[in-house]
DNA sequence: GTCATTATAGAACGATCATACTAAAACGCA
DNA sequence: TGCGTTTTAGTATGATCGTTCTATAATGAC
């Protein structure tokens, strides 16, 4: 009934994440989403609305597309490896990037940071998820006697989660396989039962206080 | 011989701070320096250069006014006590801020990170001294017993220079005393010796292969 | 007191920002 | 073949950006 769109949103939508991604939110002008998409000024905000509201759609690709796909590649995995895998992962896509652009969400977090009263649920529910896939890591590993049960599951998924984020700051600042690697591999040190912990899943849990 | 300066450089450059430290280097008006710092525009110029050089300024005025003290604050203390109280120091310092700008230093990490060849030596040699301590503290905790030898010290210091920055970045999205004190907490879990290693010194080093 | 020099004040500069407006163009349906 | 509707293209708009200019004020040296 009426003139259709020339070009394909998904498409549109990925070069804006491109320029969101590397210059953030500031720095990404109109101008520069005009010539990375191709479409005019007008298409894109009779499409997308205003810059804020295309930030949100970028983001929120960003996320569905990157972080979403991650977590499930690593949930069903043994408690251990899902860490390490998702740690892996990341720091191999932060290795590999030419472009040293980090980690979109936690780029938005920055710039935005509390102030920001409509990003912010989209950017704390989804380092929550991540806090959650770390949590329930942390509490099979565990019961099933991989990890230490000196601290409480939810400290060690805060620290895997604080890790995360000190790798993907570290990564842009110092992109190197050896350091990166580093890092992971104290986490996991640290995440991994001692020998003199039981190995006999929740057996032996009566024997320590709780602190 | 000339007329004098009507200011305090220094005020003007703790006025400097608080402005990029709040909204980072971008979103920082000559403007608004103007406002909070109290003079002209054509006086900014003229005793500290163009907006970079002030900001250049002022960074270097955080680190020597915060990053600086904070490390010799520490380096004198008991390897454990040493790494506890610089991140005990920090998480404080994050809880008590209520405009939650995190740390100056990560901001302009992220904000500028690779591109950046102005400001690229200066950051990374600041975090350079940061993990130089974390890495004395190790150095000295794995001598005298008190922390674990199953990783290489420059292993553990990275790791906690990772922690430090994810500490930063959640702290300016969950600024919990609960949240933070979990991590550090299992940052020092992480690092002490475990009951079955020697607290003899170097004594035992030989009976552990190398990994 | 005069001069050279530097600091101030405030307006002005061109550039760029996000966004809105005006027309023309391209479709489905009558 | 028109009509209604939406997408295009290009330009315009007012605001704000970092920076500079002009003029005036304040000092030490002579």
């Amino acid at each position: 009934m009426a003139r259709p769109r020339e070009f394909d949103e998904d498409a549109v939508l990925d070069a804006a994440v491109a320029c969101f991604w590397r210059h953030g939110f500031d720095a990404t002008s109109i101008r520069d989403l005009v010539g990375q998409t191709g479409l005019t000024a007008a298409s894109l905000y009779n499409a997308f609305g205003d810059k804020r509201s295309l930030f949100r759609l970028a983001l929120e690709r960003y996320i569905a597309g990157g972080i979403g796909p991650r977590l499930a590649r690593y949930e069903a995995a043994p408690p251990l490896d899902g860490v390490r895998g998702y740690l892996d992962d990341v720091v191999a896509r932060s290795l590999d990037d030419p472009a040293n652009k980090g980690c979109m969400l936690v780029n938005a977090a920055l710039e935005f940071a509390a102030q920001d009263a409509e990003f912010r649920p989209l950017i704390i529910g989804t380092f929550g998820r991540i806090e959650a896939f770390f949590l329930d890591c942390v509490r099979r590993g565990q019961g099933d006697g991989s990890m230490t049960r000196t601290l409480a599951a939810e400290d060690l998924a805060l620290h895997c989660l604080a890790v995360l984020m000190g790798v993907r700051v570290l990564a842009r600042i110092r992109p190197e396989r050896a350091v990166l690697n580093g890092v992971v591999a104290a986490l996991l040190a640290a995440l991994v039962a001692r020998p003199e912990e039981g190995r006999d899943g929740a057996a032996d849990r009566s024997e320590r206080g709780m602190t």
